[in-house]
RNA sequence: GCGGGUGUAGCUCAAUGGUAGAGCGGAAGCUUCCCAAGCUUAAGACGAGGGUUCGAUUCCCUUCACCCGCUCCA
């Protein structure tokens, strides 16, 4: 079979309603995009198994919903602020970050080096007015990351949770970064989700944590459908690492583009609880950190064995949703050939983040009573819980399953004469991988499918 | 941001300096209708703006978006 390409995904996801281009009407909105009717389903499946993965099933996790608008101090403190505004070179030799028109002759200013880093414009934040006043003062900013709130808040969280080191606190939201090149669909867009974890661990174990954090990582990525011939683990160079960064994995996946990054699992160190710290003198911290006097908080934790004050370690497992849902549509997609020479495009996508969980179907649109048990039957499976139910009468019969093939439905349910005419009355069950169907019992339906889908 | 390419209906494509045609899809209806069947009906497009021209979807300019490189990292 033919790897899945971009454009096969774009064309399905705007054609079956996943992902249309934002402002599409007024021409488009450079890197933004839209979640469609299915679209919203599947990226909604997608976060809600993560959050159980992070928090329900652990007991060392706790969830946060911040806001998207962000304190200027945050960013200048998280140390953003100052890398994020200017075109930047880097120096590969002395690792010398400096503004790209502090650049004499092509060298280095601090080490005299020539191998630097093109210039990188990195005015990467939104920024936008807060309050009535537009005079360029009252300003905040989208936040680059879900990441710093965590930080910020991590006292509350502790205060209020009455947590332990080592222990995470998980977020899921929007970020916001002024990309200079968006491209390939929703892989790199300005405006995007993230789904991040900070795992705060005594310092000395962060090691150990990263590479247990990496394994669990790409355990969860394997059970939303990706397949481990498909997954890359590629360990950053330690000149290509993030300010914040002592160490970091990338999950990386093979989408249609490339090879590229699903996942970020980085060693943050103590960097960013200590940044956001006034008494960094006492804490013996072992990043380099920006003096603080604005900071009213002292993040750390007290040690009640050694008697004395440590600021933990974070490991951090950053992945972006809009990616993960392009890698999970990528790995689904699949193009059949059946006997008799029809194409057949399936997403065979995992059950529990299929958009459409089940569709009922009456054999004969026009038919009042198989219409009318159809309609029955729906509104009976959706006390199931178990997601989304659609009445599907469009078409004939074998239109209506071609079409939820290609959204992903696992289960086609379809009301025939048999359903009507004879006692107990039955349906007929679809398989979309197998296409194979059977027949059961409308009063088993239920139980059925809540052991198929939970 | 730089270089290269693309832009015609929801999707895939066609034609043309004289204002566009198809397949599929979508809508309504008929057909005891189980894998994109058949029939009927109606709907639907030249990305946007400007210029040249008697006349532009076609030529030129600008712009917007997408794709490919450089870049990158959720």
């Amino acid at each position: 079979m033919p790897a899945t390409t971009m454009d096969q995904l774009v064309s399905l996801c705007k054609r079956r309603g996943f992902i249309f281009q934002n402002a599409d009407i007024y021409g488009g909105l450079q890197g933004i995009y839209d979640y469609g009717p299915l679209g919203v389903e599947l990226k909604n499946n997608l976060k809600a198994a993560w959050w159980r993965s992070m928090v329900y099933e652990r007991d060392d996790v706790e969830g946060l919903d911040a806001a998207i608008l962000t304190h200027r101090k945050v960013l200048q403190y998280s140390g953003h602020e100052a890398t994020f505004t200017d075109p930047l070179c880097d120096c590969r030799k002395c690792k010398a970050r400096m503004r790209a028109d502090h650049i004499k002759d092509g060298k280095c200013p601090n080490c005299g080096s020539t191998d630097l880093t093109e210039p990188r414009p990195f005015n990467l934040m939104f920024k936008t007015t807060v309050g009535p006043i537009d005079d360029g003062s009252n300003y905040a900013y989208l936040r680059p990351e879900t990441a710093q709130a965590i930080f910020t808040q991590f006292k509350n969280v502790v205060d209020s949770t009455a947590r332990k080191v080592p222990f995470g606190i998980a977020q899921i939201g929007k970020s916001f970064r002024n990309e200079i090149t968006p491209r390939n669909f929703v892989f790199r867009v300005r405006e995007m989700e993230q789904m991040e974890l900070e795992f705060f661990v005594k310092p000395g174990t962060d090691e150990e944590w990263h590479e247990k954090w990496k394994e669990a990582r790409v355990k969860w990525w394997e059970e939303q459908g990706l397949k481990p011939e498909n997954i890359h683990i590629h360990k950053i160079a330690k000149e290509d690492l993030a300010h914040y960064s002592k160490a970091t994995y990338d999950i990386e996946f093979k989408f249609p583009h490339g090879i590229e990054e699903l996942e970020g699992i980085a060693n943050r160190t103590d960097y960013d609880l200590g940044n956001h710290t006034r008494y960094q003198n006492e804490l013996n911290l072992t990043s380099h950190v920006h003096e603080n006097k604005d900071s009213e908080a002292k993040l750390a934790v007290y040690d009640d064995q050694e008697k004395k004050w440590f600021v933990p370690f974070v490991i951090e497992p950053s992945a972006g949703v809009d990616r993960g849902v392009l890698a999970v549509l990528t790995e689904a997609y699949t193009e059949e050939t059946l006997p008799n020479g029809e194409t057949r495009t399936v997403l065979k996508l995992k059950k529990h983040l299929a958009p459409v969980k089940v569709a009922v179907i009456p054999l004969k649109r026009n038919h009042p009573q198989i219409v009318e048990l159809a309609h029955q039957i729906k509104q009976d499976l959706l006390k199931t819980g178990i997601g989304r139910i659609m009445f599907e009468d469009s078409g004939n019969i074998g239109k209506a399953y071609r079409r939820h093939d290609e959204i992903g439905t696992p289960v086609c349910i379809t009301v025939d004469f048999e359903s009507i005419e004879q006692q107990p009355a039955t349906v007929t069950l679809r398989d979309r991988d197998t296409m194979k169907q059977e027949r059961i019992e409308v009063s088993k339906l239920a139980d059925y499918l809540k052991q198929l889908f939970m």
